[in-house]
RNA sequence: GGACUGUUAGCUCAGUUGGUUUAGAGCAUUACUUUGACAGAGUAGGGGCCACUGGUUCGAGUCCAGUACAGUCCACCA
């Protein structure tokens, strides 16, 4: 069979992905073995795939397939998120693109067009997903807007509302203009702008021609003011509290008043206040019982309240009124302020502090196991810096606002009567029931549902119960096998958005935590240090990549740069690495298959003789095994990106530089040791396994061709046994180290003194451990092109010396040759030796060392001056055989 | 403003309770190697006052304090 050139990753992903989903290796089924289950943070219904997916879904890929390939039962979990606000703001583009207003149509005509769009597009990120490889479970499939899950939705509501943890209130929320709906805090981003203080006097009441003058940065809201207030101890202003001012232009007259609340020091000292456009300012409004004059419309323009400037824009009206105000001589001054403004995360417009009637789940009511379960890490954060955070948060609890005044998404279960009264229940003919119980005359067509729907995270937070209909049918088999889930995989981002309140969700609806750990990525940013935005166009087009460079190479690239716990400066060109390490596993199978056509030769020796012609074979053995438990040592702490380091250098230096090398047989020669070759392939098998999480399809490729596989033998499923440490395997390895270094110091000689490759030289040991060349010789010779190795007692006349470790090597060429370089060498070590041996000296001379410091420590600094004084004296010896 | 984290080679990072060499890895870089797996390669190098200043200690990249810079989160005094 010839190979082509390079691993061809195009045809062999496609090949593979289908081959694993016709033998329905991702479904997982309830049964005896010890669960692994990852519910995938949904990504958005109507998102591509960018690089923070390709990252956590990367991570969840390689922790599954790890699982299944120890005997676990993983199941992971697919789906998507109906995502309220992105997805009806796509949509509303997308109608008014078509000429539509949404305002021009019905609530279910625009759902219908929302529907058409989520099916359109719906897909596309899972598909891309499989793409990469995702090992998902495609049969479970769920998206928040299902059926039973939309029901569970709408419980969970009438639940909480029944025990009393949801209620209506009317409350300063932030209010998106473009979207025209509320937020929660948590979706409110606060950017460094550079402001304008705009110091504004108001003419006194009594006191026609005097003034008080006030700082403000929103000058438009001074049509909103119902008070100006000073600190009671300013003396400045003692003689006007209780008097009056007129606002500006419009000659409203307000009360001075005074509170604590303001800060003498900041502006004038005097402060505004406008209680319906400022979150302080409505406290204190609240407080002094002023009125409250709310001068915007929904859209941000200014409302027939404000009296002047109906219809403009709020930054439109800013402007106008700073010449306005300058006109009447109101205006004082402006300075620059440095100052931070709230915006939108989704519409990235400015958020305006409204005060509105919006639903509230009261968070303290539900909060307190979730907090304690991750204070006592019964939930483990990886990182654990994150529980600080979390639990700061969670202390400081708010209540959460849960309505949103968007179509697309689980319309609030409340109905409203003529009356004013409220009705949740499950369904209308429920609401109906209960307002009969109320009016038993009522008729349906008395009641009205209330027009909003649920924050996109009031349905997320259960995805990890409810993906297994936890909720809507309890106590199912699913549930009960693989809740809670092991792991959850996501962006330190959405700690308060998704993962806190799951954590409550869960504690609240299944008793249970819904994880044992979460896992925090890092955040993916450019070369730069940049965050990856789809406005800094900074983002790569990852399917471009996966075709480019295969999708092996791309999830090596994201997971070799990616520290745990730390973000991630990704680069392009650990592609590039990712694929020369796919290329580089490609020709070490070739190699193998090469060997495979020779004559293949049983070879029996005693045990002695084993020892030393399969020395090879024991280290890279002893190797796979002090390698695994590294690695188990890796995943435990999710040290992803060191494991995957790990075995790179496995497969690449030992096994690729080191071991085939090693066992490689002399060119010319037509057979092959049989042990040799099985050996070989066993593991290369091995190393396969161990690398196929992170490279799922060249790993499956290499398999197969290997050897002859059966039906249904896939590394995909292959069991990968873990392996504890040998009693022999310390030696072997110690012999291995020592193989390596002096191979790299004698090439090193050889090299300096300018030998060709070709040449042989006839090779000298001098060392404390003859016992190990017994064992390595005949490895060593051959790979430093030595007709024979001698041991030696003394220095050998007329030959390259050169010293690797304690030991030294002479070589005994035919040819003559240059030593100045050599010379110059051991002169450096010389010198470096000599510069060690002082400091241990020193530390050895220093009583207070001896006396204080640990026998063992003592001992080993003795040690490290004899060696020291040994390696001198041989470098010593050396040196006068190149005079 | 508050809290947390970080600062080690050109770049990205390891460095486990202070002591096995005068600090390691990958990438990049330099020299040499070119028909026998792989030039997308091989072999061998070079490259660091461990941010700064003090302190604790026989001994500090590692512990403590301060300073500077960077990042993240929280808060919002208009």
């Amino acid at each position: 069979m010839a190979l082509s050139k390079n691993f061809e990753h195009v045809s062999a992903e496609s090949k593979w992905y289908q081959h694993w989903l016709d033998k329905q290796y991702f479904a997982s089924k309830p049964d005896g073995r010890e669960p692994y289950t990852v519910a995938i943070p949904p990504p958005n219904v109507t998102g591509v795939l960018h690089m923070g997916h390709c990252l956590n879904n990367t991570i969840q890929d390689i922790l599954v397939r790890r699982a299944r390939m120890q005997g676990k039962n993983a199941c992971w979990v697919p789906g998507t998120d109906h995502a309220s606000i992105a997805t009806e703001a796509k949509v509303v583009h997308m109608l008014r693109e078509r000429g539509i207003a949404k305002s021009s149509i019905s609530r279910d005509e625009f759902l219908t067009y929302a529907w058409e769009w989520k099916e359109k597009y719906g897909g596309i990120i899972l598909q891309q997903l499989k793409k990469m490889g995702c090992s998902l479970d495609w049969d479970r499939t769920s998206f928040t807007m299902d059926d039973h899950y939309y029901q569970s939705v709408i419980g969970v509501f009438n639940d909480l509302y029944s025990k009393g943890y949801i209620y209506r209130g009317k409350r300063m929320i932030n209010w998106d203009v473009k979207a025209k709906t509320a937020l929660s805090d948590e979706e409110v981003i606060f950017k460094d702008t550079q402001s304008k203080l705009y110091f504004l006097r108001y003419e006194l009441a009594d006191s026609p021609g005097q003034h008080i003058t006030i700082a403000t940065v929103r000058p438009e809201t001074i049509l909103g003011d119902t008070a100006i207030c000073v600190h009671p101890d300013d003396e400045r202003f003692k003689h006007l509290q209780g008097k009056f001012a007129y606002v500006p232009l419009i000659n409203r007259k307000i009360p001075i008043i005074a509170d604590e609340y303001v800060s003498m020091e900041f502006g004038t000292g005097a402060l505004k206040i406008t209680p319906a456009h400022d979150m302080n300012d409505y406290q204190l409004g609240q407080k002094h019982q002023l009125e409250v004059i709310d001068v915007l419309n929904d859209d941000g323009t200014m409302s027939e309240a404000a009296q002047l400037y109906v219809g403009v824009d709020r930054f439109e009206t800013r402007k106008k009124i700073v010449v306005d105000l300058e006109a009447s001589g109101n205006l004082v001054k402006t300075e620059e302020y440095p100052n931070q403004v709230g915006y939108s995360e989704r519409t990235d417009v400015v958020v305006e502090p409204r005060l509105s009637l919006q639903w509230w789940v009261d968070m303290k009511k539900i909060s307190g196991p979730a907090l304690d379960a991750v204070v006592n890490d019964d939930i483990k954060f990886h990182p654990a810096k994150f529980k600080n955070l979390y639990r700061h948060w969670m202390e400081n609890i708010k209540d959460w606002c849960i309505s949103r005044q968007l179509w697309w998404g689980h319309r609030i279960p409340a109905w409203y009567d003529q009356q004013g009264n409220v009705f949740v229940a499950r369904n209308e003919s429920d609401a109906l029931t209960l307002y009969r119980q109320k009016y038993p005359e009522g008729k349906k067509e008395d009641l009205r549902q209330d027009e909003d729907c649920l924050d996109t995270w009031f349905s997320s937070w259960l995805w990890p119960f409810e993906v297994f209909k936890g909720y809507s049918n309890p106590g199912n088999p699913d549930i009960k096998y693989y809740y809670p889930t092991q792991t959850l995989v996501t962006a330190p981002e959405i700690i308060f958005f998704w993962v806190a309140r799951m954590v409550m969700a869960g504690f609240e609806y299944m008793n249970e935590k819904p994880f044992e750990q979460v896992y925090f990525t890092g955040i993916v940013r450019d070369k730069q240090g940049r965050k990856m935005s789809k406005s800094l166009g900074n983002s790569p087009d990852l399917l471009e990549m996966i075709d480019r460079f295969g999708a092996d190479a791309v999830r090596f690239g994201i997971m070799i740069s990616s520290p745990a716990g730390n973000d991630l400066l990704w680069d392009e060109s650990t592609n590039e690495q990712g694929r020369n390490f796919s290329n580089k596993i490609w020709n070490a199978l070739k190699l193998v298959k090469m060997w495979e056509e020779r004559k293949p030769v049983t070879t029996t020796y005693s045990t002695q003789q084993a020892e030393k012609a399969y020395f090879a074979i024991h280290w890279f053995d002893a190797r796979l095994r002090q390698v695994k438990a590294e690695l188990d040592q890796s995943y435990e702490q999710f040290r992803l990106s060191e494991a995957l380091m790990t075995v790179y250098t496995l497969i690449w230096d030992d096994f690729c530089s080191w071991y085939l090398e090693w066992v490689k047989p002399p060119y010319g020669e037509e057979t092959i040791d049989e042990k040799v070759l099985n050996a070989t392939k066993g593991f290369f098998d091995e190393l396969m396994k161990l690398l196929h999480p992170y490279m799922p399809f060249i790993t499956e490729e290499i398999y197969h061709h290997l050897s002859a596989r059966a039906e249904g033998d896939d590394i995909c499923i292959a069991r990968l046994e873990s392996a504890a440490m040998q009693d022999a395997d310390a030696g072997i390895l110690a012999n291995g180290k020592l193989l390596q270094a002096s191979i790299t110091g004698i090439r090193d000689a050889r090299n300096k003194a300018q030998l060709k490759p070709k040449e042989s030289i006839v090779l000298y040991v001098q060392t404390e451990a003859p016992a190990a060349y017994e064992v390595i010789g005949d490895i060593l010779a051959r790979q430093v092109n030595a007709s024979s190795i001698e041991l030696t007692d003394s220095t050998i006349a007329q030959a390259i010396p050169a010293v690797a470790g304690k030991e030294t090597f002479y070589l005994l060429s035919s040819t003559p040759i240059d030593m100045g370089s050599q010379k110059e060498e051991l002169m450096k070590e010389l010198e470096y030796l000599r510069g060690f041996l002082l400091s241990v000296e020193k530390k050895l001379g220093n009583e207070k060392f001896v006396q204080n410091a640990k026998a063992e420590v003592v001992d080993i600094e003795k040690k490290k001056k004899a060696d020291a004084e040994m390696k001198i004296r041989m470098i010593e010896e050396s040196l006068t055989t190149l005079n």
